[in-house]
DNA sequence: CTTGACCTTCACATGATGTCAGGGTTCATG
DNA sequence: CATGAACCCTGACATCATGTGAAGGTCAAG
């Protein structure tokens, strides 16, 4: 088991930052690794691959609450992938609340904005619609 | 001029709560009101008004700083519609980025969903696809 | 041994909002 | 007039994931 890297050469291999690195060991997604020393944390093999496996995760949009559910699940030998399963169907659920509010958003503003002439006179449908309650 | 409504009050009339009104005097998107002897803010119609236009601007997504501008743009009789049809612009792109993050975060994690049994046996491609690098 | 690149921890910032604590004000009712 | 409820004040800390910066220790190559 390679014992060699430092923490950037971690956060490289990962595509993390360092910084980010030592939040997830501070919060307890990640065991805190053994020290040089001198001081310096010294990460391996498995360490990079739990590394990747949260920042898949987070580009998938997982929270941290999440992604420590789904690292139990990994470790977990017993589990069933409908657990696995339910917790992605909540996400998608999140995702698809936080998709409609801001197409909602953006539809409400984009008529707004269509109708504005966007010329030289200052009447405007966009600053008259925010000015009046309806 | 009606200046006889505390914070609660105009917080009420405006959808708001006392916490952001604050929050929003603070970072001066909103003049100071004057105050009673005992020091409560006393706000006018103005005032209310002023809260009711951050109130919708939020609805549709603006951030602060945007709100601040646009409240200068409110403010401007020499402004042009082209500028609030602009920062309009601005956001729209914001909103359509976000969009599309969202649902390429959303289209990746339903296939995967797709593919899982969700039974109670332990093989899961959601768990396998963040645990390998591809 | 020096230099530069790396590492350590700690603190503060973001944005918009909530909550709590400790204390003062206002007003209606007893 | 006094008291209690409901309100207000400020300030601090929390959220969430991340960035930045400071002050200082370590490592490896020259």
């Amino acid at each position: 088991m390679n014992r060699s890297m430092n923490i950037s050469q971690a956060a490289t291999a990962s595509g993390l930052s360092p910084r980010m690195i030592r939040h997830y060991e501070k919060i307890g997604l990640l065991p805190a690794p053994p020290r040089s020393d001198g001081g310096y944390r010294q990460y391996g093999d498995s360490d990079l691959h739990t590394l990747g496996f949260i920042q898949r995760a987070r580009r998938l949009g997982f929270s941290m609450e999440q992604i420590a559910r789904l690292l139990q699940l990994w470790q977990d030998r017993s589990r069933s992938s409908a657990e696995v399963k339910a917790l992605a169907g909540e996400h998608l659920k999140e995702l698809e609340a936080r998709i409609a509010d801001l197409q909602a958003m953006h539809a409400s503003l984009a008529q707004l904005a269509d109708c504005c002439q966007g010329d030289h006179r200052p009447d405007c449908p966009i600053i008259n619609s925010l000015a009046s309650p309806c």
